[in-house]
DNA sequence: TGCGGATGCTTGCAAAAGTAAGCACTCTTT
DNA sequence: AAAGAGTGCTTACTTTTGCAAGCATCCGCA
């Protein structure tokens, strides 16, 4: 197209449009494949839509990408996050912590590192 | 089905109010906390409404947990990318801790979840 | 005892999400 | 060149989200 982009906040939109474009799927049959109407795939590409959760992941599964990538373009997730794999990350991602515990887990965890680093 | 749920579909909700309440937080608090109505809270909570993106991230926050888990929760994430790494392995795993720090860790988490499945 | 504040919950209403139907355009195919 | 199907886009509409305001209850306190 000739402009760079068509709607307000194309971020995520463009984004989409082009793994779309990429899988060679036209606008109806992503939809159709995402359970959703033609109409609202192509307005949330043009980012005159705000896809909700569920939209969004139905999106990550019809474009065959993790929805964690499609999330982290969508500003919702740290797009490191699926990785990481060290101790204050699992701390953070334990569910069963309150997040006071949680803190302490961390600040325990931090001191025992830079004493370490001290020596 | 008299007592155990309140709401329809209360997964999601009741995971957050669980957290909500380990951080002693009333409804107005973590509400204001995450930007949205308190009304509001209380019907996602319940199971009655279905929170978007933005806000699951905000809840995410406010709470101060990770992103992931509450999408987890909301059955949008893969469970498995989290559940990989839990705080023990992670501990484990870490090359910078001493054995005996290690062990700190683990017994203070370990505790941490005993208190909770207490209450 | 009654007041003030904190708790969670309900109720209209404005605004956004999401759809059905159809428009304008470009290719094929006949 | 007209029919037919495929493309993306627009519009009018219904449904759901999310909020301001208020209700009912409980608890500490003068």
């Amino acid at each position: 197209m000739a402009v760079k982009r068509s709607g307000p906040d194309a971020g995520l939109g463009e984004f989409i449009r082009r793994q779309r474009e990429l899988g060679h799927l036209s606008v109806r049959q992503l939809a159709d494949a995402c359970g959703i109407s033609n109409a609202y795939l192509s307005q949330i590409e043009r980012g005159f839509r705000n896809p909700s959760s569920f939209v969004l992941k139905a999106l990550a599964d019809g474009l065959e990408l993790s929805a964690e990538t499609l999330y982290a373009q969508a500003g919702i997730l740290d797009p490191a996050a699926g990785e990481a794999n060290d101790v204050v990350e699992a701390v953070r991602r334990d569910p069963y912590l309150s997040a006071r515990q949680r803190e302490m887990l961390v600040e325990m965890y931090e001191s025992f590192r830079k004493v370490n680093d001290a020596d």
